[in-house]
RNA sequence: CGCGGGAUGGAGCAGCCAGGUAGCUCGUCAGGCUCAUAACCUGAAGGUCGUAGGUUCAAAUCCUACUCCCGUAACCA
C-alpha cells in the first residue's frame, strides 16, 4: 500500500492557496500511483488544538470549540470543490485520535522516556516559549518579535529528545530518513549539528493552556501541540487501534511512502521531534517515512501574509476559473522543492496555451476532421511511415518522461512531456494537411490514418493527464466514445487503444479559452 | 551573525550533482495554413550564463573569494 500524508492545517482561518497547493499535489501523486496499479491510502486533516485556536476563538468571541468546526468545515468544503479525494481525514479533537496519544504517552512514560523539571526562564506569550540568550538581539535584549516576555518558573514534562540525536543523524545520513529534495537533507545535518543537548517541553499547564490532550499520568497537563500533531500520521493510520476500528491496518500502511510537508516545518518537528518521537516509540530506522519538502508560493516576490493583505484565495479562483484550472496552474508552475511566484496572468497563459490551444485543440481538430471527412471511423494505424513512426515514438518518448518525473514528484515535469507530444502531433497535422488530402478521393485511406495517430495520441495522453484532471480526462474520453479508459493503468498503455472501426463522438471544447477581459 | 535558497536573451524557468558548440514557455518580428477553441505550423531577432580569479585540451556546469536578492521573526504551507 502506498500511502501519502500531508501537514494538517491549522483551521484557525480559511484556507489559502498554500493549503490547496500541498493537498493537491497530495492528490495528484496519489492518484498516480492509482494509474500505475499501485493500492493507495491518502491522509490529511487539521491540526485544532494548541493555544493560537483559543486566540483566534476569544478574537472573534466564539467558543473554541465552535470556531473549530466551522473552520473545518471551510477546509473539507474546498477540498471537496478541488476534487481533493482522500482516504482518511485526520482531526485531532477526534477521540480515537487522542486515545492514541494517551496511550503513546503512557508508554513513553513508562519506559521512562519522560520527566518532570521546574524550569525558570524568560518566557514569550506570543510564542508560547522559553527563551534562551540566543533569542536576544545585539542590545542583549529580546526584541518585540517575541511580543510580551516575562519571567516565569513552571514545572513541565519533558521527552528525553537528546537520547535520540545521534541515533537520527546517522539515520539522516544514511537515508533512512528520506529527505526531497536534497539540499533539505543537508539543512537538516546542519541544524542537528548546532542543536545542543535540550529536550522537547511537551507539556502546557492546564490552567493556562486547557484546549488540548490532558496528559493521562498528570491530569494538570495537556500535550503540546506538535507532539499531539504528529502523532496524526500513525493514529489515524491505525497504530494501536481499538478492537473493532474501522481505521486502516496499520502494518500494511507504514512506514509513509510520501509525507509532503512545507519548507517552514521541516526542522525541527518533521526531521527532528517525529523521527525521535517515533524512535522512543520503538521504530527502527527501516520504519522511517519519506519526507517531501515543498516550497511556499509568493506574490509579487513578497511572501503571502495576511498584513500584506495579498493572501490568494484558492476557493474564489476555483469558482472564477473552474477547480481543474487551478489544479493545473499548481502542478504546472513551480518546481518540486522551490518557491513560485503565484500569478493570475500565467495562470491564464499556460491554461490558454497548454490546455487551450495545444492539447484541447489538437483533441477538437482530431475529432472534428474524423467526424467529416471518415464518417466518425478509426483507422488502423500499424503503418511504417516515417513520419507515422515518429509520432509513435515522440509519444513513447513522453510517457517515459512523464513516468520518470512523476516518480520523482517532479509534476510540472511531467506536464511538459505531455505538451512535448501535444506540439509534436499538431506539427505533424501541419505537414500532411489532411483537410486538403481529403479533397483527393484517392488519398481518403491515408487521412483516415493520419487523423487516427492524432485521436490515438489524445487517448493516451489524457491517461496521462488523468492524476492531474481527472474531469477533463472523463471528458476526453467520453468524446473518442473510449468511456472504459478511465480504468486503464500506465501499462495498460499500447498503441492501439482506439481499434480501427471504432467510431469516435461529436467534438466540443474540453478547454474553452479563458476570455480576458479588457480594461 | 550563522544556516539555506537564488542570480542564465524583454518576462518566467530548465540545464549544474556524473564538465564538451546555451534550451523551454511566453512576448516581439516576418511568413504559411484554414480542419480546429481568431486556435495551428515554419522561420528570424535577442544571452560574453552576477563579479573576479583558479583547475582543465575544454566550465553556465568543478574549486576559491566577493557582490546583490529572498527565506530563516507576529498572521503563515
Amino acid at each position: 500500500m502506498f500511502f501519502v500524508t500531508t501537514a494538517i492545517d491549522y483551521p484557525n482561518g480559511k484556507p489559502h492557496i498554500g493549503h490547496a497547493y500541498e493537498k493537491v499535489l497530495a492528490d495528484v501523486l496519489t492518484r498516480y500511483q492509482r494509474l500505475k496499479g499501485m493500492p493507495s491510502f491518502f491522509l490529511t486533516g487539521v491540526d485544532q488544538h494548541g493555544q493560537k485556536m483559543v486566540k483566534t476563538a476569544e478574537a472573534e468571541g466564539v467558543n473554541v470549540a465552535t470556531l473549530t468546526k466551522r473552520n473545518t468545515k471551510g477546509f473539507i468544503r474546498l477540498w471537496e470543490k478541488l476534487g481533493v479525494d482522500y482516504d482518511g481525514w485526520a482531526e485531532t479533537t477526534d477521540e480515537r485520535h487522542k486515545a492514541c496519544v494517551q496511550a503513546i504517552l503512557s508508554k513513553l512514560e513508562k519506559k521512562g522516556s519522560l520527566y518532570k523539571k521546574s524550569y525558570a526562564g524568560h518566557y514569550s506569550i506570543r510564542q508560547e516559549q522559553y527563551l534562551t540568550d540566543r533569542d536576544r538581539n545585539d542590545d542583549g535584549e529580546f526584541g518585540s518579535e517575541w511580543g510580551e516576555v516575562e519571567e516565569r518558573e513552571e514545572e513541565n514534562w519533558y521527552f528525553k529528545l537528546s537520547d535520540h540525536v545521534e541515533w537520527l543523524r546517522s539515520t539522516v545520513e544514511s537515508d533512512d530518513l528520506k529527505i526531497f529534495p536534497k539540499f533539505r537533507k543537508n539543512e537538516v545535518l546542519n541544524a542537528l549539528e548546532r542543536s545542543g543537548d535540550t529536550d522537547l517541553c511537551i507539556s502546557r499547564p492546564k490552567e493556562r493552556m486547557s484546549w488540548g490532550i490532558p496528559l493521562p499520568f498528570d491530569p494538570d497537563f495537556v500535550t503540546y501541540v506538535w507532539f499531539d500533531a504528529l502523532i496524526n500520521y500513525i493514529s489515524f493510520a491505525g497504530y494501536l487501534k481499538a478492537e473493532g476500528s474501522d481505521f486502516p491496518d496499520f502494518d500494511s500502511l507504514w512506514p509513509a511512502d510520501l509525507q509532503i510537508i512545507g519548507k517552514d516545518i521541516l526542522v525541527p518537528a518533521h526531521a527532528v521531534y517525529w523521527p525521535c518521537m517515533l524512535h522512543a516509540m520503538g521504530f527502527e530506522a527501516s520504519e522511517m517515512p519519506t519526507l517531501l519538502v515543498h516550497g511556499f508560493w509568493n506574490v509579487r516576490g513578497d511572501k503571502m501574509s495576511k498584513s500584506l493583505g495579498n493572501i490568494v484565495d484558492p476557493d474564489e479562483l476555483a469558482d472564477k476559473f473552474g477547480p481543474e484550472t487551478l489544479r493545473y496552474y499548481l502542478c504546472r508552475d513551480i518546481r518540486s522543492g522551490k518557491d513560485s511566484d503565484f500569478d493570475i496572468e500565467r495562470l491564464v497563459m499556460l491554461f490558454n496555451t497548454e490546455l487551450a490551444n495545444d492539447l484541447g485543440n489538437l483533441l477538437n481538430r482530431s475529432i472534428n476532421m474524423t467526424k467529416g471527412f471518415c464518417n466518425s471511423t478509426i483507422s488502423d494505424t500499424n503503418t511504417s511511415d516515417d513520419e507515422d513512426l515518429a509520432l509513435r515514438e515522440s509519444l513513447t518518448r513522453s510517457i517515459d518522461a512523464y513516468r520518470k518525473a512523476m516518480d520523482a514528484c517532479e509534476v510540472s515535469v511531467a506536464l511538459q512531456a505531455i505538451n512535448d507530444h501535444v506540439t509534436h502531433c499538431n506539427g505533424y497535422l501541419e505537414r500532411h494537411k489532411p483537410w486538403e488530402m481529403k479533397k483527393d478521393e484517392s488519398k481518403l485511406a491515408r487521412v483516415g490514418e493520419i487523423l487516427s495517430h492524432t485521436a490515438e495520441s489524445c487517448a493516451q495522453l489524457a491517461v496521462l493527464l488523468r492524476p492531474i484532471l481527472p474531469n477533463a480526462a472523463t471528458k476526453i474520453f467520453s468524446q473518442l466514445k473510449k468511456e472504459d479508459l478511465t480504468e486503464f493503468t500506465l501499462d495498460d498503455l499500447k498503441w492501439g487503444l482506439l481499434e480501427a472501426g471504432h467510431q469516435t463522438g461529436k467534438p466540443k471544447p474540453v478547454f474553452p479559452r479563458i476570455q480576458v477581459e479588457e480594461k
